[in-house]
This record gives C-alpha cells, sequence and structure tokens, in this order.
DNA sequence: GATGGTTAGTAAATGCTGTTAACTAAGTGT
DNA sequence: ACACTTAGTTAACAGCATTTACTAACCATC
C-alpha cells in the first residue's frame, strides 16, 4: 500500500513490536515531555516494555531525553520528546499554480522551503523541475548531515486507493499519472518511504498530525482554491484517511447545492465549485486568469457587486461547512487553500452562515471549533512529508 | 468500548491472537469453503498458525468442517464453513413504528423473528416490552439449545460514540437515554457482549458483514423511513463504521439541498427530509399519519399530482447518493428502508437521476452499482446482530 | 498395484514478544 | 539516618508465530 498507513489485520510478533512502537512516538508526539512511567499508564503497556523500546528510540535518533519531572515524592521521571535533530522528511506539492517544497523534522518545523510559482506543464518536465528543486532543497546547511525518511507528494486530484497514481488532475489536463515512476527515473533522489496523495488529504493529515495544542479527535480540512476539496483525518495513534472506492472521498466541491443551478466544468449543473471556488470567482468577478484574485477583491472590496458575490461564495462554503458535518462529524473544521486569502469578505458569511443554521443535532452539543489558516502555501507539503514519518515510524 | 470494534492501538500476545482469529474468521465468512492452506495464502499467516486457531474455532462451534476439495494433485485440502449451528445472536430494533427483533446465526441466517407494530411510547416500558418479547423470542424451538453471543440494539437516532447511549431521537421525542441499563434492569436477558447502535449503521453493518456473492470494499446504506439516515462501512477483517465526534456521520437527511427550501422540523430551510421522507411525502400527498403511505400512493399512482411528488421526492434521492458518492465514495450503495415499499414510483427517478448526473471524475472509472431492498424489516435488527458476532469473535 | 510427485495438514524445536517480579536509582519527608 | 515513594532496569518466564521436518492423502504413470 501507497498510504501512510493500512492497519494490518493480522499480524507477526514483528507486527506487535512496530504497533506498539509507533503508539509510544504517537504519544510522544502528542503529548510531549511525558516520562516513560506516563507513557506507560497512557497505552496499558508495561513499564518494562515502554523502558526497551524508548531506548531503542532514543538510540535511533527518534526520541530525545529531557529535563528531569519536579514532582513531589519518588524518583523524578525522565521527560521524553521527539528528537528534531537527526532526521527529515521532504514533501512536494505540485499545485496548479505552481511547486512548492518543504523538508521538515520530526516536529513539523520546516527546516527550508522552496516555492516556485510557475503552473506545471505536462508531467515528465513536472518531474525533472521538481527533482532538481528536491536535490537544490537538500543542500540547504541544516539538512545535509541528517538522514532522510522519504518523500512525500501531493496532487490536485484523486488518487488511487490502490496504488499511487494520479486518476486525473481537471486543472492540469493529467489523466492517470504514475508521478512517482517519472520521479524516480530522475538522479540524486533519496531513498526511503515514497508516497503520492491527493492535496486535500495530504493537508488534512499534516494539520492532523502535527497539531499545536490538545489535538482534535478527528478534523476535516477544507482546501479552497481553484477547486474545492476536503480531507479528513481521525484516529489517535494512527490517523486514518479514509479515500473511498476511487479516491473521492471529501470531493465536496461536486456536491450539488444548487439543482438547476450554474453548468460545472464537471458536466453537472448547481455544484458548490460553481459558487464558491477560484474559477467560479474570476469568472463571477472577470478577474483575468493570469491576475491576482485576493488583490483584485481586496481593491475592489466596497464594490457593492462584489461585496454580493463574496457573500454569495462565502455562504455557499458555510453551507457546505453544514453538509459536511452532517455527513462526516469531524470535531474539527479546518479552512486552508488559497482562497482564505480573501480574508473576512469569504470567511465572514461562511462562518456567519455555519453558526446560524446549526440544527437540533448539532445544537444540542458544543459547536464545533473552525480554524482558519490564511497563509496555507506550505501546508499540503508538510502534509505529505507528515504521512512520510508516519509511515517511516511503522517501518523502522 | 461500545462499538463492534475499535482497533486497538497497542497490544500483547494476547491482543496478537484475537486479531489473528478474527482475521480467519471474517476469510472464511467472505469466502466459505476455503482449506487452511487457502487461508494461509489468503492471510500471511503460516499453515501452522492457521491449524491451530482453526482447532480451536472448530472445537467451540464457530467454524465447521466440510467437504473435501477435489482439485487435481496432491492431498485435497477440507473445506471450511461457519458452524451456524451452536450459537446465535439477538438483534432488535426500537423503529418509530414498532419493534423488531431477530436470532440469528453466525451465517445470519434468520432463525427467528417477531415484530409488532405498535409505536414506542417512553423508554422504560419500551425497555420492559422489549425485554418480554426478547424473551419470548429465545424461546423459540431451534434456539432454546445454542449458546447465546449477545444482544445488539438499533435505535432511530445518533448514538454517542463514547457511550452507549442514544442522544436524541427526534421522531420519539427521547434525548441521552442509556437504553441498554433500562434494559439490564429486566429479568431474564442473555449474557454476552450488549451494543448500542443507530439504525442506519446496524443496517449498514449487517448488510456489509453478511453479504451475499463477493463482498465490496465499502457500502453506504441509505435508510429513508420517516428520515432519512446512512450508515457506511468498510474494512476487509475488521468493518469499521465510522460515527464522527458526536456520532452524526450519515445524517444526510439534514444535508441541506435546496437552499431557502422548505422548513424541516430541524430548524433550517431546504434539508433533504423536506423532501424526500416519510413525513414531507405524508404531508404532499395529504396521507394521514396512521394510514399506510405506500398503499395510498400506489391506489393514486395514476394521479399526476402523486407522479409529480413522487419524481420530486426520487430525484432528491438521487441527488442525495450522488452527494454521497462525492463525499464519502463507497464501492457500492445499498437504499433500504420502509419508503422502499413504495417501488419504482420512487427508485425510478432517483436512479434515474443518479445515472444520468455522473460527472467526468465517476465517469472516468466503473459506475457504482446501486442495490435496492424492497422489505427491509428486519435489515437493522439482523445488522445489530451482526455487530454482536463481530464483537463476540474478539473477545471469544 | 507399486512408485514418485504433489499438496494438505500436524508436531516439535526455535526465536522473539510482552509480562512478571524483583531489583536499583533517585528523589521527599520525618 | 531512616522510611517512604515513584522511576526505571533487569532477568526469569510464558505465550505467540515461525521454521523445519514430518505424516496424510490424493494423482499420474509405469
Amino acid at each position: 500500500m501507497h498510504n501512510a498507513f493500512t492497519p494490518q489485520t493480522s499480524g507477526d510478533l514483528n507486527y506487535l513490536k512496530s504497533l506498539n512502537r509507533s503508539t509510544i512516538l504517537s504519544t510522544v508526539r502528542r503529548s510531549p515531555g511525558l516520562s516513560r512511567a506516563d507513557i506507560a499508564l497512557r497505552t496499558g503497556l508495561t513499564k518494562a516494555t515502554v523502558g526497551s523500546v524508548v531506548q531503542a528510540l532514543v538510540e535511533r535518533g527518534w526520541l530525545r531525553e529531557g529535563e528531569l519531572h519536579a514532582r513531589g515524592g519518588g524518583r523524578p521521571g525522565r521527560a521524553l520528546y521527539l528528537d528534531g535533530e537527526r532526521h527529515y522528511m521532504l514533501g512536494a506539492e505540485v499545485g496548479v499554480k505552481g511547486l512548492r517544497l518543504v523538508a521538515c523534522n520530526l516536529l513539523g518545523v520546516v527546516l527550508a522551503s522552496i516555492h516556485q510559482e510557475e503552473p506545471p506543464t505536462d508531467p515528465a518536465t513536472t518531474a525533472k523541475r521538481l527533482a532538481a528543486l528536491l536535490v537544490q532543497l537538500r543542500q540547504a546547511p541544516d539538512i545535509a548531515e541528517r538522514r532522510c525518511l522519504g518523500l512525500g507528494v501531493a496532487v490536485p486530484g484523486p488518487v488511487s486507493p490502490r496504488a499511487p497514481i494520479l486518476s486525473l488532475a481537471p486543472n492540469l489536463g493529467w489523466v492517470d499519472i504514475d508521478f512517482l515512476a517519472l520521479l524516480r527515473e530522475q538522479p540524486d533522489l533519496p531513498d526511503g518511504v515514497w508516497l503520492l496523495d491527493n492535496e486535500a488529504n495530504a493537508a488534512a493529515f499534516g494539520e492532523f498530525y502535527f497539531f499545536e495544542g490538545v489535538p482534535p479527535e478527528s478534523i476535516a480540512y477544507i482546501s479552497a482554491g481553484s477547486g474545492i476539496g476536503c480531507g479528513v483525518v481521525s484516529g489517535e495513534h494512527f490517523p486514518l484517511v479514509p479515500r473511498g472506492h476511487q479516491g473521492l472521498v471529501g470531493e465536496i466541491g461536486h456536491t450539488v447545492i444548487q439543482p438547476g443551478g450554474a453548468l460545472c466544468h464537471c458536466g453537472n449543473h448547481g455544484c458548490a465549485e460553481t459558487l464558491v471556488s477560484g474559477w467560479a470567482l474570476r469568472e463571477a468577478l472577470h478577474v483575468d486568469i493570469d491576475a491576482s484574485l485576493s488583490n483584485a477583491v481586496l481593491a475592489r472590496a466596497e464594490d457593492g457587486e462584489v461585496q454580493a458575490v463574496m457573500k454569495r461564495a462565502g455562504e455557499a462554503l458555510g453551507l457546505l461547512m453544514l453538509n459536511l458535518h452532517h455527513t462526516l462529524n469531524p470535531s474539527m473544521l479546518i479552512l486552508g487553500g488559497s482562497l482564505m486569502k480573501l480574508g473576512e469578505s469569504l470567511t465572514g458569511p461562511a462562518l456567519a452562515y455555519f453558526a446560524t443554521h446549526q440544527n437540533d443535532l448539532l445544537r444540542q452539543s458544543q459547536t464545533v471549533p473552525v480554524k482558519v489558516i490564511g497563509d496555507s502555501t506550505y501546508v499540503a507539503a508538510r502534509g505529505a512529508a507528515a504521512q512520510v514519518m508516519a509511515r517511516a515510524a511503522i517501518e523502522i
């Protein structure tokens, strides 16, 4: 499998070991500073098991020991943290508007990044371009002496759940591309785990995996850019990204929310993307394809027509959020993608619509927190890197 | 956890054993008649492991040996089947219109059933009524001498993912009911696994778990009755039912598909349930709450107004199916619930809409098969029983 | 009908896993 | 100095799947 995880269904002792190792790593990731004893308590493993696994992980540069705990009575435990010094993961996004690359450490800290705002042409040329940038990125000062765990690539379209193949990228005109194979033909790329995933899935994974603060139970990441996609993640120790039969989970841009509405490029009428998406807004606001959408909108912020279009788009986004809630019911919603640069003019109506249309089912419980990511340039690339780490942790 | 499965995240040797046992059982369930050698090949376990696990399962009455295989050359293997003779599971549905109960064996065959079309009143009285019926059911001739694995109960509303508690049943007026606790106060009920789940989730689980023929990778079961719900299941050996943060996964009846449309009882406008659901159709067709909706519709089948209403409802259902596909992307759709008794007049427009609105993303691959269940009286109850079996298989 | 070839299934030895129970280490409080 | 508490390690132990060698059962061929 090319996914970050496919929870195994039958196993030998090796699998058991790797399961426990992964669990311990994720416990530290989600709660940095725990001691061995804390981990044993939380995971249900014995002190002895935790001790031996931790020792191995420290030796291999995945964990590091920190300060002593100071809670009265008894010998103090020693804090454990992910080791940010000895490994790194590469993540890249092939976006409609350009390439973005990051190298980050086990803590999700971006050590180096490159972005090149030039649209991809054909797959082979793009692979060559990306490979050259990867080589360049790996020469960054703090990276050269670290071990590379692998490479994750995010692409703007559904990826088959059965093989790491991009089925369709409407905005690039690519169909059934084995992008990793094209990359593998390029020289000087690292070994390790290689993964391919949809952009929204990768972004969702990264935001969940490297979440700062109390980790949510599950999240849905709505990626609003040229199109609208969505990735879902849940799972404490083994974050799972549902992909569905054809990798179409979260293709909410093509859910119909206005029957008989405008014609969508997918062939149907009234898709969400006809109301809220980069191309729909450009069309409605007569903004040229090469011009900056956000600049154009912000410049004409006082324009009544612009406000009406943005309100309509924002409310469509709010409606999508509600529908998503009644279908996937994540414990947190994250809004990202280039459209978030439009700021309040879009998120204002969206959040207002979402807040005022909570129905009885939702009102019953706490409101779902919504997090808006203003600049999501490297979110998908970092997410792809996170998937590499998750996978490598199993394969250690 | 009260769910059928919560894949464990860390484990001892015991867990490993139970994992492999469950895998072997599910391999036989999905492909009856395999030999030990076949199972070893498929699961990756060794012949020795399979042999010892199978022996234990045969002794405990979960598997039985069948005929010898006859494929030329070499010693023939012995076919293995689930043993339908020594165990049974109880499943019950507390429905808006009445109670349904089944007892079924490991093959999903219904050994005995009761349904009582009288709406539930308050929770305590209903628990008492259900308990009496369960006692009656267990006295059926073929059941008395079997071992009971437990009891599953399906309810018409979301169940909290954290505890077996019915959060809200709008059509019963119940809020936060610990129905299993009420049941436990009743005398003469069996021990074993006790589970509570949403009706659509239970139904989906059962249709997936006891699927006849080549098992699909994942399914979505749309339950169209008084309201519209949906359950999703995927996972080869450990079928998982996503529940979400508040147990609202699949509450597609309250996705908005007609902004500014009719007022729904949930407080919003334009929910799917305002177009296609028992109460919406009754209202549109002026059918009394106590009268049979299907009889009324079938009697006035030639009526132009009836046809228009049914067409509108069917197309809304088709649209829901499409949206579901772009959000959860199951490999098979199953339509069930009491509304399916309306037959072609509803499913005709729904399937037509679904077929003619496949967009580029879907057209690319094979069309998703849709299965319609005409009589789904016991589907949810049997599904609840299936969940009991799945859970018991882990705990053996 | 005996022989060799092939596949199914079992048995005993082996190596690896987590657990248990006893230990040492390192603090606090009296 | 001593008892007490908690953290972490160690070595003996029990349980699991694997390996390897074996037996069982059927077929084809001579």
